[in-house]
DNA sequence: TTTGTCACG
DNA sequence: ACGTACGTGACAAAC
């Protein structure tokens, strides 16, 4: 076996490290530790599983390098790191010094030249080599002897993707070498190498696939086909080979470098240690404390209690306990037990058996809840169904607190939160339990269950003052405590109604859609010529643009693409497209809203969907099992299956929408008064926009001006893009720039107001609404150009679509209290982003319609008035 | 499990 | 020449 050598691409790495952990993760001092805690489980993991005699960290330099002298627009628009990131920086360079680990620097190259060189050299030498980066840049380095691999956080954790050579061929379809020339002819935004202009990814990778290299492309010229290409690689020869040179890592650059350095020590020393304490990275500490993983000291508290006189005791004492953290665990529509933390040392799962029944436990919970005392829980909404409690103060959520702090989160387990908020690595569900059902797990590994709900208990305990204080820091404390704790009681009594559907007028739809899809089904196959799956976008493709030849518009990454927009554009050239569309309409139809819906009936006739409240990136709300906010409405045949939701006996639906809400949120917020005054007075916001945008009276706007105004509205809600709205338009990008350009000149506030939104959001790495509700944009700091300019749109859209959402939300819970409190037999049952739905008792109408109307209106006070349009009606249908 | 498609605001 | 409208969830097919 030779011997191996870890070479790290520092910068990339703590980049990498930064954007996959939560940055709100930091010691108290203040300072920011999130990257450096990835960095530096992302180096143990790859030391863990190579094995290496040999590490070294190769970190850029900040002054201009060779490249900067051979292109004057390298890297000039490459966006400096954030404060948070910048700051983490030298405090890892400490930590990696005190482990003995070299790093390696050298002015006038980058650190990519540095790892060229080292793994040249070291190959040289009879090494086996690992490269470690973020950077598919480095992929032109991969050869027999030399790994890439290239960290990447996916869904929490960290995966790694490995390149060797062999790698690289099969997914790029060239070989490491010739990666190089592809990027010279290609360009690349993010390093702004120039490329050759007229060639792109697509030509480029052809061109090397067929010639191999830029210069046997121009060997042989003559002969490059298509024409264009040609043309624009005869032009650009000097950038290509500019590029080439700027592309190509250098693999001899002068760095001082003896493998003696770099052989890796002792590397949890004491120095590495003190630093670990000093950045309260806890979990790490336990590997820099002896050098053996052992299990977290606070698992010895953990108790199983099965028995009366036990629990009671347990129970006594947390009653007393200033601060508590529980969570009811529950199974379908079972209590199997209570977990139960008040200090370190009192740690319990209560096992629901015998007299302990699960009625006893939802009991002693809610008793705990109410006590006085603060009480934090993992997931309120999910207990309540048990608890018969209604809001409580002191109680609090430790699931929607960690979503608050931030929202990308793809869960909020305890598991993570520990991570995150008490730097403890511990065992998630799946690792004690893996896919068993909680109560399979219960009689299969009682002692895997007793730690996972204990760490349950314990995590929303420990977690919370430090949830709270980072609530406030951030200036959400107000939006956790006044509007999204409420809301988990709004939400939950949403669940709880349900909403009633006619399951025999459901079926009988389901069953009409049936003779159509089945008459439909057969015309295809006529015209097609064959029977073929017609729900198969790849065998569709296969017969529309292979064995018809129709002109195909755009690939997918897998075939061609069928999307109803394509579709529809090639209508005309064969009568089989329109009734593809009309079959997937309808297949739609039958298996999303009819069979599907059907299923969700509950014995009493009701739809119980859940309501999310710790989903969305910008904090609207989200349904499922199933999802009641996209019951179909735009098209007639669909908007049919409104028709089976209906209010129970005596009852009617009084339904609620706010009228363009996004738009006026975008009027109050950039202040543009010409914005503002047109939104007072307007009754028809796209109407007034076309006719101040294209200088028209208000009355001669036709209906295509202002459904082209419509367009651009939502456009610049989305965060405008010239592209954008000509897809939405289906007209040329210039015109739909044009339309961009006139509109910002006729609201100069609104445009100032999202280039604010974008640049401060670089500054801060995060955008805020009108209520402090924050969403990070990693994307701004992307390297590829596409992710960036996703990110300036975000930073655009999220604050407006984040502001509706939280103003719905106040107006959600005003509704729900007050037909509670003023004793009304109404309740509100779903929520659709702007819409609300109240089932309302006949005698109780205008009492509803006021509430409604009082509370929507006044959940927010803008510069323009919120407009609310109601409609009474004996079914979902009958409402709009 | 991922991809393409399509339903909603 | 590049690549995009923002936010979701469910279903069927293909991997």
């Amino acid at each position: 076996m030779s011997e191996k050598i870890v070479l790290i691409d520092g910068y990339s790495i703590l980049n990498r490290a930064f954007y996959g952990v939560n940055m709100n993760m930091s010691n108290y001092e203040g300072l920011h530790t999130n990257a450096v805690y990835g960095f530096l489980n992302i180096l143990l993991k790859i030391l863990d599983e190579e094995q290496p005699q040999y590490l070294a960290v190769a970190f850029d330099v900040k002054a201009p390098t060779f490249r900067h002298k051979l292109y004057d627009g390298y890297k000039a628009t490459r966006k400096g790191m954030p404060q948070e990131l910048h700051e983490q920086v030298p405090v890892t360079k400490d930590v990696l010094n005190a482990m003995g680990i070299l790093s390696v620097e050298l002015e006038g190259y980058e650190a990519d030249d540095i790892l060229g060189t080292l793994s040249a050299r070291c190959e040289k030498e009879g090494l086996d080599v690992v490269l470690v980066s973020g950077d598919r840049d480095m992929l032109q380095l991969a050869s027999g002897r030399t790994k890439i691999r290239i960290p990447r956080t996916k869904g929490g954790s960290t995966v790694v993707e490995d390149y060797r050579a062999e790698d690289v061929i099969e997914t790029l379809g060239v070989t490491p070498e010739e990666f190089i020339d592809v990027k010279a002819l290609m360009g690349d935004s993010s390093d702004n190498i120039p490329g050759v202009p007229g060639i792109g990814e697509k030509t480029a990778y052809k061109l090397i696939r067929e010639y191999h290299s830029l210069d046997r492309i121009y060997e042989e010229l003559e002969h490059v086909t298509p024409p264009r290409a040609k043309n624009a690689l005869a032009a650009g020869r000097e950038m290509g080979e500019l590029s080439r040179t700027l592309a190509r890592i250098v693999r001899d650059c002068p760095v001082e470098f003896s493998l003696e350095e770099a052989r890796i020590g002792q590397l949890f020393t004491p120095q590495a240690y003190e630093i670990m304490k000093r950045l309260e990275l806890k979990s790490l500490l336990k590997r820099f404390e002896a050098g053996s993983q052992t299990q977290n000291q606070v698992e010895r508290a953990f108790l199983l209690l099965d028995d009366l006189a036990g629990a009671e005791t347990a129970l006594a004492e947390a009653a007393k306990a200033e601060k508590a953290g529980l969570q009811l665990i529950t199974e379908g529509n079972r209590v199997l037990g209570l977990a139960l933390a008040f200090d370190e040392e009192n740690i319990y799962f209560i096992e629901a058996s015998g007299f302990l029944t699960g009625e006893y436990l939802a009991g002693k919970a809610a008793e705990l809840l109410k006590r006085g005392g603060a009480a934090w829980v993992m997931d309120l909404k999910a207990m309540l169904p048990w608890l018969s409690i209604e809001e409580t103060e002191g109680v609090y959520d430790a699931g929607v607190a960690g979503y608050l702090l931030n929202p990308l989160k793809s869960a909020y387990v305890y598991d993570e939160l520990a991570g995150e908020y008490l730097n403890l690595t511990v065992p998630s569900r799946a690792d004690l339990l893996g896919k068993l059902s909680l109560s399979q797990a219960l009689s299969e590994k009682k002692e895997a269950c007793v730690t996972c709900f204990c760490y349950m208990a314990y995590v929303a305990m420990a977690a919370g003052d430090l949830l709270l204080e980072k609530l406030r820091e951030t200036g959400m404390e107000r939006l956790y405590l006044e509007i999204e704790m409420p809301l988990i009681y709004s939400l939950h009594h949403m669940e709880q109604e349900g909403i009633q559907v006619e399951k025999e007028a459901l079926q009988t739809y389901g069953e009409t859609l049936k003779v159509q899809i089945d008459r439909l089904e057969t015309e295809i196959y006529e015209l097609a010529g064959e029977k073929f799956n017609i729900n198969s976008p790849k065998q569709l493709g296969v017969i529309l643009f292979e064995k018809l030849k129709l002109p195909y518009g755009k690939k997918t990454k897998t075939g061609y693409s069928t999307s109803a927009d394509i579709l529809e554009k090639l209508a005309p050239e064969h009568p089989l497209v329109a009734k593809i569309l009309e079959y997937r309409q309808l297949a739609k139809l039958k298996s999303t809203y009819a069979d599907g819906l059907v299923s969700y009936i509950g014995e009493d006739g009701r739809i119980h969907g859940t309501f999310n409240q710790t989903i969305t990136a910008t904090g609207r709300i989200s349904s499922t099992e199933p999802n009641l906010q996209n019951i179909p409405v735009r098209m007639a045949l669909g908007r049919e299956i409104r028709k089976v939701f209906v209010p129970r006996e005596g009852y009617v639906f009084v339904d609620a929408d706010y009228s363009q809400i996004e738009l006026r949120i975008l009027a109050h917020m950039s202040g543009d008064e010409k914005l503002i005054d047109a939104y007072r007075h307007a009754e028809d916001i796209h109407r007034m926009t076309a006719s101040q945008v294209f200088h028209v009276p208000f009355d001669e706007v036709t209906p295509l001006q202002r459904s082209n105004a419509k367009a651009v509205n939502f456009g610049i809600v989305y965060g405008i893009s010239g592209f954008g709205l000509s897809e939405g338009l289906n007209i040329s990008r210039k015109e739909a720039q044009d339309y961009i350009d006139q509109y910002f000149e006729t609201y100069p506030g609104v445009k100032q107001f999202l280039d604010r939104l974008v640049s401060e959001a670089r500054e801060k790495g995060y955008v805020t609404t009108l209520y402090g509700r924050r969403r990070p944009v990693p994307e701004l700091y992307s390297s590829n150009y596409a992710q960036r300019n996703f990110g300036e749109r975000v930073a655009m859209n999220s604050p407006i679509q984040g502001t509706a959402a939280d103003i719905m939300k106040i107006a959600m819970i005003g509704v729900d209290r007050r037909l509670r409190r003023e004793a009304l037999k109404s309740r509100l049952i779903l929520q659709i982003h702007d819409e609300l739905l109240v089932e309302t008792a006949e005698d109780e109408v205008e009492q509803v319609k006021t509430i409604l109307k009082e509370e929507m209106d006044g959940a927010a006070s803008l510069s323009v008035p919120l407009e609310v349009d109601m409609n009474v009606g004996k079914s979902w249908f009958d409402t709009k």
